[in-house]
DNA sequence: ATAAAAATTGTATAAATTTGCACATAATTT
DNA sequence: AAATTATGTGCAAATTTATACAATTTTTAT
């Protein structure tokens, strides 16, 4: 019935708005929206909108809409992979050429998806240092640089 | 036991490679390996390593490292959002209107997000046909797309 | 319209994950 | 070097999420 369709809407609706971090949360903000039901069926809801369960600084971890994920795809990461050069390292520090300019767009790409291979980079035009966690290796700071941006498989 | 480091690096490895949907899965796959820990201790590298949990077709859910997703969303939307030109509805149907070739791409965005108000959509070159589900609204289509393509608020 | 099949949901329970506590080991300070 | 502090881990309890089953409703086919 409709029903159904205006509680997986509300449900929608409350995950895009909100930072939700469990089905008990969920339930008592439909609750307060005056749709009551069971965590068991909020579970079977969850799973057929395919919602993600995702890191979050703030709350741990919190619900997320599949969208926004499946979108990036080739063309923002061909985008990024174009501006890279080379990388090598030199006394446990990682150096990667860019062309120039595009240092500072890889750099903040990496700092955002923060390995924890990677302590931090500082980036300048066209150069980005790259500071490595202790007691990981080159193979390692490489790997967790294509887990970024998989077209890097190619060019290293 | 060997070292944290160790076990965070084979742990990365082994979810970038292979599909694992339970901490448990993981502890055996682990143990192969010649590591054996306790799930508890898996519970928590994966909040450090910020790895989620996302849908997936196969195995309902499985664990993902979280650089992938959060790479550059606007780079992909804005290049999406460029070829659209309108939406319209008539007939319980919607149509949207894109520039000369971009119909296919900005369909297979919708596709591949799947939200539960399009049952599907059939794209020429540049008119897209979207077949609702029933009893949702035009608003409820309008804001499914919105979430897709966030850049379409403005266009809309 | 009616019988059969399919879908929806709650209840109870199982399975999976997180967390408090205790203890060991490593790092830092004095 | 001793003392203090921080970090890592197992264990067990607590919390959160998933599921088997049964009751109920909706849909489909006859």
């Amino acid at each position: 019935m409709g029903n159904r369709t205006e509680r997986l809407l509300a449900i929608k609706n409350i995950i895009a708005t909100r930072k939700v971090s469990s089905q008990e949360e969920l339930l008592s903000l439909l609750d307060k929206k005056g749709m009551n039901y069971t965590q068991a069926t909020l579970s079977r809801d969850l799973k057929f909108l395919k919602v993600n369960k995702i890191s979050d600084p703030e709350k741990g971890y919190i619900y997320e809409l599949p969208d926004q994920h499946t979108i990036s795809n080739e063309i923002a990461e061909t985008y990024a992979a174009q501006g890279f050069v080379s990388i090598q390292f030199a006394n446990k520090l990682g150096v990667i050429k860019t062309l120039p300019g595009y240092a500072n767009s890889i750099a903040s790409l990496i700092d955002r998806a923060g390995p924890f291979e990677i302590l931090g980079t500082i980036a300048g035009d066209d150069t980005i240092l790259l500071i490595p966690q202790e007691n990981v290796t080159e193979k390692d700071i490489i790997n967790s640089l294509i887990l970024i941006i998989p077209e890097l498989k190619n060019k290293i």
